[in-house]
DNA sequence: CTGAAAGCGCTTACAG
DNA sequence: CTGAAAGCGCTTACAG
């Protein structure tokens, strides 16, 4: 372990000068010159804890996400940490694991690592994140939900889901199941449903009904031949590709064609959805994109500089194979 | 911010003394109340840096990971991120986006932020890897891969295509196409086939030719379709799940029937492998598990434990729909 | 441009 | 059981 201490005795100078020449101030260039090569030679790399001690700050971003194992999540986070490196910023990834108690431990235990600021990857907000993210007193940014009180990215569900639902219109489509999740995702619960009933709402003939699962691809597969059953629609509108997958599987299993027998779309542009039999027509958004800005986002936070409350990522309907063009 | 000063203070005691009843030294019981109150009023915890920089180590743990998109790196540090929480570590997770470059730089960054140990999800190690790893004198875990100077867990990758390759004999298929990858990467590259090979090795009458592809879904589905032209196989192995999700959806494309036409069976047993029509039979290794035992055997290796130089994790053969059985 | 000193918030011998 | 002091490796005014 070799400290500032010994870079200075080696370079015949005082450690002070050494921390000035660390920290771009001002050197002599002969002082520079001796400094630079000891430095070389021994490989010295200052010790971040005393750094940061004297600081009271550190060059670490957390990232809080609800599960490591959704393409949502992977995406974002490959975005935050690309931008970040750029940025200079560490990241610290911490898993939630879907609950939102440790989401909250997650929020304390990372102002105790003294973390410059923290990304959310939010799925509900309640008040006791308000009441732990107002306490630690650290830049957050919100990405998926907003907050009056914070800054957030957030995906644009309402308009998104609105296009998604006139495409599916436009095609002919009007005995319809609308398969989503609990409005306590606002998000994905709310937003992305509202979108879908105004599109709805400027159409007349329509039958539709709703109904509601869990993020889970083996409880949308479950749900769906039920549905076939009592209502028998000629699509299934899914608030997220997992449930789209979860129905298309469930197609295949009932012995349907898909789009012939039963059409299908998702939410999200996951990628394996163009993988799938048939290519599954999905609203997607840019996650890593999304991730990017909230790096971005938050370090402007971070330096104190102004920032509009909310942004709004981009999104775009995939037109596949798996809606069926009534219309022909 | 609140320090171990202040609560000195307030309890009317020494520095040193709040510091032994932090660490369970031996304090008087009227002291210890004392203390125990005015931390419980003020909320105090105590500085990471500044017990680091005493310590001079740290309770976090860096995982290196080549992607955080796959589902293999997902689970893995799941199972990682559970049992390092069950053991009070902490992680930190470090993406190298494939990059080894990158990877060897993570080593020295992580080394520098003090963490106790490191986790690498290894794809092929080099000399670079080496020569980092020997550098930083750290605790060392690899995953996935194994070298002679450190600590490794690997996947059973051998036997279990060893396996799958005696069910798809078993099965019936004699004209196959083995889609395997650079065998830079000794363990899905390498072991992967020579397991496979022992299995045709003890069966006569076999016309096995090998073929090489990426890691990436999209190579899979154009090499597929030559594949079948010129060799026309009756059944595809895939040396990974997207591989093998590559041939499924190039069989589609060409408007094959999986498996009367075309058999295919993949390679880690990823969870789409059970939504895909058919559903994919694969040798499924459980990552999360083994992410675990790499954390434990990791916290052994730092606090100076005995650790046998290499845990192999477990698998099993998911028989599936996508394999036909030609014996019938 | 350069150096000596103080201090960041802890912990750890060492006395008592 | 308890406290005063030194020190971990840095940075930051303050002199010169």
């Amino acid at each position: 372990m070799i400290t500032i201490s010994d870079i200075a005795k080696l370079a015949g100078v005082a450690k002070s000068t050494v921390s000035r020449y660390l920290n771009g101030g001002s050197v002599g260039e002969a002082t520079r010159k001796k400094i630079e090569r000891v430095i070389e030679e021994t490989g010295y790399s200052p010790n971040k804890f005393a750094q940061s001690l004297k600081a009271k700050k550190t060059n670490m971003i957390g990232t809080i996400v609800p599960r490591l194992d959704s393409f949502a999540a992977s995406q974002t986070l490959i975005g935050i940490d690309e931008q970040l490196r750029a940025l200079n910023y560490q990241l610290i990834i911490s898993n939630s694991s879907q609950s939102l108690e440790r989401e909250i431990e997650n929020i304390y235990t990372l102002a105790n690592q003294k973390v410059a600021g923290i990304i959310l990857l939010a799925t509900e907000i309640t008040e006791s994140h308000i009441e732990a993210l107002r306490k630690v007193q650290i830049p957050i940014m919100l990405v998926g939900q907003q907050h009056e009180e914070y800054h957030s990215l957030i995906h644009n569900d309402y308009e998104a889901s609105y296009e998604l639902g006139k495409y599916v219109l436009e095609n002919g489509h009007r005995r319809i199941a609308y398969l989503g999740v609990t409005e306590r995702d606002v998000a994905v619960g709310v937003n992305r449903k509202k979108g879908f009933q105004k599109a709805v709402a400027q159409q007349s003939g329509c039958d539709v009904r709703y109904f509601e699962t869990s993020f889970k691809i083996e409880d949308s597969i479950n749900i769906v031949p039920e549905i076939m059953k009592d209502f028998h629609p000629s699509i299934f509108v899914c608030a997220t590709d997992n449930i789209a997958l979860g129905a298309l599987k469930a197609a295949h299993i009932m012995g349907l064609n898909v789009p012939k027998d039963l059409s299908i779309t998702g939410f999200g542009g996951y990628d394996i959805t163009k993988i799938t039999f048939p290519g599954i027509t999905s609203a997607k958004f840019y996650y890593k994109e999304a991730g990017n800005v909230a790096a971005k986002n938050l370090v402007q936070l971070v330096n104190g500089e102004e920032l509009k409350k909310v942004s709004l990522s981009r999104y775009k309907i995939i037109e596949r194979e798996s809606v069926d063009k009534m219309m022909d």
